[in-house]
DNA sequence: GTAGTGTACTATCCGTTATAGTACACTTGA
DNA sequence: TCAAGTGTACTATAACGGATAGTACACTAC
């Protein structure tokens, strides 16, 4: 369910938070699913419960999942709306990107065509 | 010339290597041109002149500039042609987004949109 | 010769990340 | 009731990267 990479220089706990928000965008994780232990996924993927929990704390404090002791932690029903919200910022994450490109002189077409292969409009040429 | 940001989490001599790249990228500084000497910068900027020394002398290492010791640190003929080659990679950061972004669910015509608004041809609606 | 350039080196500080270990409270279900 | 599994909280530590401080030396231009 989740892939960790420990060479790259994102943290780990960071990894788990940007994973778990893509399952709910891809709609793989929906409202009221339960998400793995801390332990149980500690033990998957040989990373310390403590990175863990900090990671769904996160998680929890942006409103996508809420904890019930003793019981697991569950994805919320607003869950599925607040990432949609997220992604406004990766757009313009790649706004940004495309700027830098359009200065550096690349030609638009190239741009466009890319986007075009990343939803599988057209193959990769 | 330069813009440091000091609270976000890329470095500072990191940040030096991708803002010269860029000069170069847009044509602002050419071949021949000179950097501005890690002393001066160093107090422009109010950064320790080892952090300078370290991104010139990647930018160095990467062909971007040499250093004539004794005299100053210039941009290379190669340069221009080096940092085009580059773009390559931002591209291919570029088609990643767009393809969490596909993943997420995001319509393909909104990423276009933000394209072309980079690209000065269309407003931003 | 002086001023300004690049270069090299050591040492240190600090923040972040990740780990280890322990302890406690809660819920579920046999 | 009690055991197993859940979340939570806390301290301590190690490791690493980034940035700084300080010093010293070689070179070039004027």
């Amino acid at each position: 369910m989740f892939q960790i990479d420990r060479f790259g220089r994102t943290p780990i706990y960071e990894q788990i938070i940007d994973q778990t928000q893509r399952l709910i965008a891809s709609g793989i994780l929906k409202e009221g699913d339960q998400l793995p232990s801390v332990r149980a996924l500690s033990q998957e993927l040989s990373v310390n419960p403590n990175t863990l929990q900090k990671a769904y704390s996160e998680l929890e404090r942006r409103g996508l999942c809420v904890s019930a002791p003793g019981n697991g932690r569950f994805v919320t029903a607003d869950a599925f709306r607040l990432v949609g919200e997220g992604t406004k910022e990766r757009l313009e994450e790649l706004k940004k990107i495309a700027e830098e490109l359009c200065a550096a002189g690349m030609p638009e077409d190239q741009v466009l065509h890319a986007v075009n292969v990343a939803y599988g409009k057209e193959t990769d040429a």
